[in-house]
DNA sequence: ACAAAAGTGTTGGTGCTACACCCATGA
DNA sequence: TCATGGGTGTAGCACCAACACTTTTGT
């Protein structure tokens, strides 16, 4: 073991932002991705992931919320890590190392990053070609926010303290591109939502309940969970 | 975003290195870990996982098993990124950024990496008080062993080319520490397992067949495996 | 009354667990 | 022929998708 690691290697973070709105083509609620331009070279000018590099006296998580604040505006309320992607050949300048995070912010989060001539929505499944490997790290994260969705609670990232059956099968739907059947849809997620007192009215139909989601209820699947302490997934809100 | 990075920030690669051995208690196949001495500051002498500094031209993958081979002797057949670790007190020394990697090796392939001083194989179940977060990394990594030997094929790669159902159902037996019922397993594997024409004789009772792993039957779930291209997951035997 | 969505019941299929049972070999 | 593990068959149960059906509101 060397003594010293051999500098001329810089640390970035960057998280792959997600939040849910109307498809151009579809109509249907759907997930897009803010991205940032590039004012510099390499890729001067490409969209691309919003990140930065690590300074000291922070953890991962806590630079990447903070490149996130700053470059978009966004504060997510689900943030967790995806993959450190290290490839040589993955910057054209100098060597980078970016430790990749993903994100769930819910409508009225998403507002803070308003589109501007640095910031930039776009649908998921309309990207253009971004620069560095940020393709590929998006098609990644989608499909662990595809995965992760069916077998956990994170949906609820999405959604404000309390909702609907409709609206929480609604978020799933956008995410996963098809239609679910609501009667299946509610007893496989009735086990871990409280119901509330409350409907909305208003609709010219029967007034849905509200739900929250049951607390003691823990995931099945922890995944980083079970060291949650070391900062590696937060539910901000 | 800053112009360039602040350094100050050290970049390493550690590997949780598994393989089967006899438990000293129950006489059973279990999982052990090597590990090695520290040789300097902080936490001298205390035994910790094999890894060392990422050096300019090797990938992450590369440098993990790099590091692997001249700490502990060790060429695995299967290495994946496991998480990036990178709390602020995590080193009392200096700021220390470690993506760490898991491993499996065969037995062959484990007795590269003899007991001595600065190298010693440890039940995982029976583990001193290790460097840094290195306890924590470890359950980590066992925790992932454990969930992703139940839906993909990775047992493979601490066995031969080709082995019996029952060398398979040990190995599962080991890593998930509980007894399987022979029938039931086999019905769960035999989809991707290719019959050989070879059986194996010597033991007092019918010969077993001989498998291999069907190199047509991809897993279901393929984890970083949809982006294999950036090295992020290889099996090298 | 009727439209629309909320919410409940039911049925058929699929897959898994537990365990009974037969098979092939060495001693 | 007996012991031993290899390998097959099967009944019971849990879970899930599909879809019929009832409930409750606004108009």
């Amino acid at each position: 073991m060397a003594d010293s690691p051999r500098d001329g290697i810089q640390l970035a973070v960057s998280t792959v932002i997600f939040a849910l709105r109307e498809h151009p083509d579809t109509g249907l609620s759907a997930v897009w991705i803010p991205l940032v331009r590039r004012i510099k070279e390499p890729f001067l000018d490409r969209w691309a992931l919003p990140g930065g590099w690590v300074t000291e006296p922070e953890s991962l998580a806590d630079a990447a919320a903070r490149n996130l604040l700053e470059t978009t505006g966004v504060q997510p309320s689900y943030l967790e890590q995806l993959y450190a992607f290290g490839d040589v050949e993955r910057s054209t300048s100098s060597r980078v190392v970016s430790i990749v995070y993903w994100a769930l912010v819910r409508a009225d989060q998403a507002e803070q990053a308003t589109d501007g001539d640095n910031v930039r929505w776009f649908p998921a499944d309309h990207l253009p070609e971004l620069a560095f490997d940020h393709n590929v790290i998006i098609e990644y994260a989608l499909w662990r926010l595809r995965t992760k969705v069916e077998y956990s609670r994170i949906a609820h990232a999405l959604l404000g303290e309390t909702f609907t059956l409709t609206e929480l099968r609604n978020v799933h739907e956008a995410i996963l591109r098809k239609p679910l059947d609501p009667a299946n849809f509610r007893r496989q997620v009735e086990g871990s939502l409280q119901p509330t007192d409350a409907v909305v009215s208003g609709g010219r139909h029967r007034p849905p309940r509200l739900y929250r989601y049951n607390a003691n209820t823990e995931l099945v699947d922890n995944g980083p969970l079970s060291h949650e302490k070391t900062g590696s997934t937060r539910v901000i809100s």
